[in-house]
DNA sequence: GCGACAG
DNA sequence: ATCTTGTCGC
């Protein structure tokens, strides 16, 4: 998979703003899409170990047939992570790995799905959105808490699968609270780019089995992430 | 100083 | 995100 260079991404923390107001202008959430129109689709997610200094990050990309469900092609980037976690810039700390363990792809998913938001954020800029430029393919964000953005609170979405509430903010829905499974804790969907935010919802629901409020791809690569990280932590021990 | 805070 | 035991429930 051929793509962009991660620009320096070691700069000042006021320069993370700068970067994150220049790409919020080249978004575009009036795409539809429709989950028929993608062959295959990708989960994104990364897991850490250490702390400080020696923080290791592990990332792992996991692509399904959109027709069958099936995991085609995996990717995985291991790393040390110099970026602290901070809320509003989460892809200063996560783009490096991810970039690295999407350039290992042969195919090229048609979507990215994310652990984390899409364009609700404050600048419009989480990581989903931020990474589709890096990424080249349209991208959806989901987290599994609220972030909060301009001192908006969210509206509880029924208790059934599939309800939903918008969140709105400046008279503009950046994303939804959705409530991918009946009576579990909702979900937050927002598309990254190159998407709208009606087939963001539809994705994401169509993509949720039974077995995690997650949709299945994002699900999938945590669960691998956590495999990366202990069979790790098993040759470091074995191995001084 | 206090509260808020995607992952 | 990660640290962590048992425990309530389908």
């Amino acid at each position: 998979m051929q793509l962009n260079d991660v620009y320096s991404l070691r700069t000042e923390p006021e320069e993370f703003i700068h970067i994150q107001e220049r790409l919020a202008g080249q978004i575009d959430v009036s795409r539809p899409l429709r989950l028929d129109d993608l062959r295959t689709v990708a989960g994104v997610d990364l897991a850490y170990a250490g702390e400080e200094e020696g923080e290791t990050g592990f990332c792992h990309i996991a692509v399904f047939d959109a027709a069958t469900m099936q995991v085609v092609e995996r990717a995985e980037a291991v790393g040390k992570i110099d970026v602290p976690y901070i809320p509003g810039f989460l892809t200063f700390r996560e783009l490096p790995l991810i970039v690295e363990a999407a350039r290992k792809l042969e195919t090229v998913p048609d979507l990215f799905l994310f652990d984390g938001n899409g364009i609700l954020h404050p600048r419009r800029m989480g990581i989903a959105a931020h990474s589709s430029f890096f990424l080249g393919r349209p991208t959806i964000g989901v987290a599994k808490t609220y972030f909060k953005v301009r001192e908006t609170e969210y509206v509880e979405p029924e208790r059934e699968k599939g309800s939903w509430t918008d969140i709105i903010v400046d008279g503009e829905a950046l994303g939804r609270a959705v409530r991918t499974s009946a009576g579990v804790k909702p979900v937050f969907v927002s598309p990254g780019n190159g998407i709208d935010l009606d087939s963001a919802t539809e994705v994401a629901l169509s993509l949720t089995g039974s077995e995690s409020r997650l949709p299945i791809p994002v699900r999938e690569a945590d669960m691998a992430t956590r495999r990366m990280r202990r069979r790790w932590e098993e040759e470091q021990k074995s191995c001084p």
